[in-house]
RNA sequence: GGGAAAUUAGCUCAGCUGGUUCAGAGCACCUCGUUUACACCGAGGGGGUCGGGGGUUCGAAUCCCUCAUUUCCCACCA
């Protein structure tokens, strides 16, 4: 039936675990069964929505803990019996792809700027056809198990068809317009950004003093600082602040400015601080945010001085077609060498770079598309504050409601051709000789409308050339990749999603908007939860990137330790929020742990049952203990995925197989060297065995779902599918009473190795108990390979001993023994135990301490008062027998 | 300049509303061991005045103040 099924038998089970055959069979094997797809049903949906990689991406170390992490939750959900449906897909990625494209054609000597936009977008869809979707066949090797047959990509033509009706929609409603404004224009790639792709960065530059001259004056001249002297030749005034005594003679006045020589305004406004520099500003309107807004305070004249490029045009003199940087050079020099530059110095500011080309970002006036996004924010902002979108961890809503309070309006069009086309149509040269419509069509009937024109002809009307910034159609992901703007029939059912795993860099980008747009179109959240994932760095703490090089293949890391060793140790040292310092140590553990989980399938497989064999007592009392702590550990798990503690989970069920289960469980019930194992026994173990890979399968699918198959020859379900176990209420009396049995064992393996004692060697065992419960005496007979347990009423002649509560535990030999040493130990525990006393009586004794804690807190202390007591009589008892021979 | 968070063992982190999980876990390290599932292993062990200093309290890693350091976010200081 299974046709993959690996028939293994008993002892054939190879000594270590080869992932690489096992994963690729099963998660073919899922794929047939259809496992990861979803419709919608009965069942409760558990739905998440990758964040689309870019499409021409390759897997990187981030996309490994993203994905990770969504897998591990899908899955979960998955074993709850939840519906689970877990959305991939791309993202066009307009700028990036865009640049790539450009980039490549550049080098087969082909410029963007000789193509038409058709001729490009060929190009570009080429390219994307070559590239695109790697990335998803990579996440298949993960194990992520999203849905494909959902796979959705930003441009396809449903996709695009939801943006463009989302433009026009919130056109219509007033959100979206049009005007000039002051924007982050990237001259490299020669487009708009938003705000958001701009990132400041802090750099050594000068600070330039330069002197201008007073008009009508001989030799009086006034001094500004400024960082970028080359903008100069666009200065339209100087302007200072209205209550400077320095300059209150200069009100009024005009100045020349240097090398171009035109005379300029000497203005005041209050925004300018006293303090920095000279306390002089030059004011560029064209080319500083501040600046414009002052000049348009003061109607001063706005001299655009630079092409788009970034190198100068016609206003810039002798320095025409020279780069900016270039420029700031050679006219510093030109001003020190006329003596206008007084002095530089240096300065340390913070200039914005483009997050996609890394070249400086131009302030530049041009009339582009913006969204308002004061009113459409308010729900966003309130729905985070108020937990009805829940941040994981919590301190990021800080971050947000910070941003969410000072949102600005939103940049969207970009001078890009990969992308969506925005739908506005021109019949005229003025700038409000436009109008919005899906269809050119449509766009010639508004024509006539708003112009009154109706000779206007479609070859009138050119639409806008530019696209939309690409978060523009990411906002969008959740609603539309369930056709959500056009049918309800899906996306009432898997709306809002779940969880949503992403990075906290694209909080602005992405995670606000795409609140936004919910609340926009669905009027609801679009996710119940954000969990927010920390940047995989290097073991020196650096940011993985390509350009450093510090970033592993994940391919070749999963060949090297698995898929599931590599998500074990992604998710070992990760929680909310934290970065992931990786080390492929890490994954080196991730695989020993896969390696000791097949060993202990092995041992279990390797036993041959006797039917008619008793249960030994040592196995009965394993299998209650190991029972209780199974069921103990899966609540606890089951919290910590409650609360987003992932890495804790992983820990957890980490402990729980190879100390709980492996250490502890297994040696106490395994049988003598190739003896035979009784039914009840064998029964339990593979019960526990199977329970465990279902705790695992989020984290390790594929050699879970491997031993599932192995564990019993008669599988006719797969691991993915089954059901997470149910928990009973554990017995905790049990569990804490287990505790002592370690000490007691590991008391007895002690002397073992003081004295050298193989462990092959039975030995006598003899106890002078107050308290030994008798409730795991079978399990310490079997661990210690005792002969027996004998309770004396005294010390046995020639013994080593150990103490555990009250209770003295005795090995006697037939050998002397070193009393001294014995006395010495004695001694030792028993002044700690003084010490102990001393302390807790000192409690019990101030009567504030009595009276003013808690009734259960006093009695704690009363019992260790009386524990200690005992445990100090049986030692004094024990050194007096000890040193009276 | 504004805001937020963090600081606990060599490393990465737990430690919830002060008191039985109160100083913990994993890894790393040290010793011993090729014993019969696993050396990708087993048994044992060392290691922290919880960033410094104050304070509140019977009692503080936990609450308050302060300083230091680090990280992140935001902002128009030329």
């Amino acid at each position: 039936m299974y046709l993959c099924n690996p028939k293994y038998f008993s002892m054939d089970i190879p000594k270590k675990y080869d992932p690489s055959s096992a994963e690729d069979r099963w998660y073919k094997h899922w794929m047939e069964k259809n496992y990861f797809h979803s419709t919608p049903d009965d069942r409760e949906p558990f739905t998440v929505v990758i964040p689309p990689p870019n499409v021409t991406g390759v897997l990187h170390m981030g996309h490994m803990l993203n994905n990770t992490i969504q897998d591990v939750l899908v899955r979960k959900a998955r074993m709850e019996g939840k519906n689970a449906c877990w959305v991939p897909g791309t993202d066009h990625a307009s700028i990036a792809t865009e640049a790539k494209v450009v980039q490549k054609l550049r080098a087969e000597g082909v410029k963007k700027s000789d193509l038409s936009r058709d001729e490009f977008l060929k190009h570009a869809w080429d390219w994307t056809e070559k590239h695109g979707g790697i990335i998803l066949d990579q996440l298949k090797k993960l194990g992520a198990s999203c849905d494909w047959d959902r796979t959705r990509f930003t441009l396809d033509d449903n996709y695009y068809e939801d943006v463009i009706n989302t433009f026009i929609d919130l056109f219509n409603k007033g959100y979206i317009y049009r005007g000039e404004r002051m924007i982050n224009w990237d001259p490299a790639a020669l487009t708009a950004l938003s705000d958001e792709e701009v990132i400041y960065k802090e750099v050594n530059s000068k600070l330039f003093h330069v002197r201008y001259k007073i008009v009508d004056t001989d030799d009086d001249w006034l001094i500004i600082a400024t960082t970028r002297p080359e903008t100069i030749l666009g200065d339209s005034a100087i302007c200072v602040n209205p209550d400077d005594d320095r300059y209150k003679h200069l009100h009024g006045k005009k100045v020349l400015v240097p090398i171009v020589n035109r005379e300029i305004p000497v203005i005041t406004d209050s925004y300018v601080d006293m303090e920095f520099g000279t306390g002089c500003l030059k004011i560029t309107p064209a080319h500083d945010p501040n600046d414009y807004e002052l000049g348009a305070k003061y109607n001063l004249e706005t001299i655009n001085i630079l092409n788009a490029d970034g190198t100068f045009n016609n206003e810039g003199l002798h320095y025409e077609g020279k780069d900016r940087f270039v420029v700031r050079k050679e006219i510093s020099k030109e001003l020190e060498e006329n003596g206008y530059l007084v002095k530089t110095e240096d300065h340390v500011n913070k200039v914005g770079f483009s997050e996609r080309t890394d070249v400086v970002i131009e302030p530049r006036l041009s009339l582009q598309w913006f969204c308002a996004m004061k009113e459409l924010g308010q729900p966003a902002l309130d729905n985070v504050m108020n937990d009805n979108i829940k941040f994981h961890p919590p301190k990021f809503k800080n971050t947000y409601r910070h941003w969410m309070e000072n949102i600005k309006d939103w940049c969207i069009s970009r001078q890009l051709w990969w992308g969506h086309q925005i739908p506005a149509y021109y019949y005229g040269d003025g700038d409000d000789d436009f109008v919005v419509a899906k269809t050119k069509e449509e766009a010639l009937g508004r024509a006539w409308e708003k112009s009154g024109n109706t000779d206007l002809s479609l070859e009138d009307l050119k639409q806008d050339e530019d696209v939309l910034d690409t978060w523009f159609s990411s906002w969008l992901w959740p609603i539309s990749v369930f056709n959500g703007f056009k049918s309800e029939e899906e996306v009432s059912y898997y709306y809002p999603t779940n969880d949503l795993v992403t990075a906290p860099e694209i909080m602005f980008f992405w995670v606000a908007r795409m609140i936004i747009a919910g609340y926009e179109y669905r009027k609801e959240i679009p996710f119940k939860n954000v969990y927010y994932t920390g940047i995989v760095r290097d073991k020196l703490g650096r940011k993985m990137s390509k350009s450093l090089g510090n970033s592993p293949d994940p391919i070749e890391l999963m060949e090297k330790y698995g898929a599931d060793g590599v998500r074990v140790g992604m998710l070992l040292t990760s929680p909310a929020g934290n970065d992931l310092p990786f080390d492929s140590a890490l994954c080196e553990q991730g695989r020993n742990f896969s390696n000791k989980i097949w060993n202990s399938l092995r041992l279990i497989k390797g036993w041959e049952v006797a039917e008619a064999a008793e249960q030994p007592k040592a196995s009965a009392q394993a299998i209650e203990w190991f029972e209780s702590k199974l069921n103990q550990t899966i609540r606890e798990i089951n919290d910590d995925y409650n609360k987003f503690r992932i890495s804790e989970a992983l820990m957890k069920s980490y402990r729980l197989v190879w100390d709980d289960f492996c250490s502890w469980y297994l040696e106490m019930i395994k049988p003598a060297y190739q003896q035979p194992i009784d039914r009840l026994t064998l029964d339990a173990s593979i019960d526990f065995m199977e329970k465990l890979m279902k705790l695992l399968h989020p984290f390790m699918p594929f050699i879970t779902e491997e031993i599932y198959h192995i564990l019993r020859e008669d599988r006719t379900d797969d691991i993915v599918v089954s059901s997470w176990p149910v928990a009973d209420a554990p017995n905790m009396e049990l569990i804490s009473a287990f505790e002592g049995t370690k000490e007691i064992v590991s008391g007895i393996r002690n002397i073992r190795k003081e004295q050298n004692i193989a462990t092959k060697v039975s030995l006598d065992f003899k106890v002078v108990s107050a308290d030994h419960k008798h409730s795991f005496d079978d399990v310490i007979v079997k661990l210690g390979n005792l002969s027996s347990i004998d309770f004396v009423s005294e010390k046995p002649d020639n013994a080593y001993s150990f103490q555990y509560k009250a209770n003295s535990y005795y090995i006697p030999f037939n050998e002397e023994i070193d009393v001294e040493a014995e006395i010495k130990k004695i001694e030792e525990e028993l002044n700690y135990t003084k010490g102990f006393l001393k302390s807790v009586q000192g409690k019990l004794g101030n009567e504030k301490f009595v009276n003013g804690a808690p009734e259960q807190v006093v009695n704690n202390e009363r019992r260790k008062e009386a524990d200690a007591l005992s445990k100090i009589q049986a030692l004094e008892e024990k050194l007096e027998a000890f040193s009276a021979k």
